[in-house]
DNA sequence: CTACCTCGTCTAATCGATTAGATCACGGAT
DNA sequence: ATCCGTGATCTAATCGATTAGACGAGGTAG
């Protein structure tokens, strides 16, 4: 618990000013010759220096410390996409702050608050809805933000999301070849971002054939529409699922009523996270470009370059919707 | 992008000095008269006065932040654990800070170094070995540290975890009473933490009984596992998974293997997070009280009193261990 | 030989909030 | 009338790193 080393300290222990020890510590703005350079390098090695963070982010207002607001923390495609997030920022040297709102907007609103409190240098805000702009507090105060798998198309905030047309009509097809006519689609509650364009190229793909379902997004609730669609009977005999919670409530809820799957019920789900592999039966999915997702979001977000990267990811063929391998 | 408005603008605004806007906005070290608070607190609302953190923290020595080292976020059981602690720290006025060493203990290591360098005030680290004690780092720095799933039994730094022994004991009886013998146990790779002595209690109470089987944690590892066992005819009848993941591994190998649950393999598990009931068949299980165990961390690490909270949770009953309810 | 430039370094102001010490006004006690 | 205590407020040092401006030494061009 003794004094922390200071820029101090080390100046005095190479024999020069605190402004080339600073100089050192970053390529500072002006030059330093090589033999002070070593001195100064020497010193801060012996004394176990470390710059603190804190006083360097008063000074130059930039605190190396990005926020991601999620809508969900306990989904695991949100989980995931939280880890991608931190590795890309990881990636650049920066920390992630991390915060939940639980599909509040309220709470959505008061953690991007607390962030700008904080000083963050950006904003990553993976939103579940494209309701109100959160992202405007940020702007105002100058912070960059960027919305990740969906918010509000202002154009004044970049938006980074998959577009799952393809995917989608793919899925259709695989279903198509296994002798489906009537492909039903579950879709969420409302119909913003991500799932509502899935629903409409569904539409788009069947011609409307094929009943649309509805249900929130916890696995729970696909659970719980399954078990009353078998009980009047109703079961599609094929069905998308707009998402992997979803997909797997399915799965969960047909088991429970003794619905076989495929036999009784094909499903492919649009998700496509690692999870999903793990199901019973596995699940025949497309999965999203998370990572390549997440790192377009940081690098936008920090202005560094960014390749662009494929905005869907192909049909990975599993069990649930009546193939025999995997 | 205006000049950010400082303690000195409220206080010309207020007719005070900047000593006075502190002790105001903090409830500060001395008193303030009534009325002069009142024109503060004015001044302050109407020039939308925000207290710059990072200066209060240079000064101050307390930033507001805790970190959080987790040892795989992609795992359900620690992304929940991580929004239990992201929640118990909102409710103390904390943000976190999030890293993932992704089973690494250099990564482990490395990412308390950065946290201490962005001056947290504390430390939860989720880690999933006994291994290194990477808190000691941390108490260098006097920067309080607490272990939450798993850690080195030190004595420096509080571990918080939770005693599944009683679990897995009615785990044990409950299989009996379907009327299994021989109940095996599939544990982690190694032996160190709550999933040795999760099966050191399975040995106790079941004798000897029972094979001892070994995986990752990872979903597909005890996936292939009982894949191999199916191959070799060696499938116990009754398994208690030591982990979620384990027992949902088991699923859908077993599932891709033709092998019934729970007719042909019954399983418990006992992590018992929540998704653990939307499996196919529902999982057997029992919980483990993580957000007491969060809540409980965390007030150990701001040194506030804690209640108690109940070590371990009650069997859930589903269907996976052969019981026809659910 | 002087004027001027470059390179390396140092001095000191700055970021914004906190807080110990000094100051001042007012009352009550002696 | 004088002294002292109390409460309210102000002044200014402080946290630690960054960086613009000043400075001196050495070299080159005229």
């Amino acid at each position: 618990m003794s004094r922390q080393i200071t820029v101090a300290d080390v100046a005095r222990r190479a024999g020069t000013s605190t402004a080339v020890v600073s100089y050192v510590m970053n390529n500072g703005p002006r030059p330093v010759a090589a033999a002070t350079r070593e001195r100064v390098l020497a010193a801060a090695e012996e004394l176990g220096y470390r710059p603190n963070r804190i006083a360097r982010a008063l000074r130059s207002r930039t605190t190396g410390v990005v926020g991601l607001v999620l809508a969900d923390a306990l989904n695991p495609y949100f989980g995931a996409l939280a880890g991608h997030v931190e590795q890309a920022l990881a990636g650049h040297g920066r920390l992630m702050l991390i915060g939940n709102a639980g599909y509040s907007a309220e709470r959505q609103r008061h953690l991007v608050e607390r962030f700008l409190d904080a000083r963050v240098d950006g904003l990553v805000i993976a939103s579940a809805d494209a309701g109100d702009d959160v992202a405007m507090h940020a702007r105002a105060a100058g912070v960059p933000a960027v919305y990740l798998h969906n918010g509000p198309a202002t154009g004044d905030t970049p938006l980074v999301t998959a577009d799952n047309g393809q995917a989608v009509r793919e899925a259709v097809a695989h279903l198509r070849e296994h002798g489906h006519q009537d492909i039903a689609f579950l879709a969420g509650p409302q119909d913003t971002g991500p799932v509502g364009r899935r629903r409409e190229v569904w539409q788009a793909a069947t011609g409307g054939r094929g009943v649309l379902l509805r249900s929130g997004y916890a696995r729970a609730e696909a659970d719980a529409l399954i078990r009353q669609l078998a009980a009047t009977g109703e079961v599609p005999r094929a069905v998308i699922a707009a998402t992997d919670e979803q997909a797997i409530g399915l799965l969960s809820g047909a088991c429970a009523t003794g619905l076989p799957v495929p036999g009784g019920m094909a499903v492919i789900s649009l998700d496509g996270t690692p999870d999903s592999a793990y199901t019973a039966p596995s699940l025949t999915a497309t999965g999203q470009p998370l990572a390549a997702m997440a790192r377009q979001a940081v690098d936008l977000l920090l202005d560094s370059a960014s390749p662009p990267y494929s905005p869907s990811a192909a049909l990975v063929r599993r069990r649930s919707c009546g193939c025999e391998d995997g």
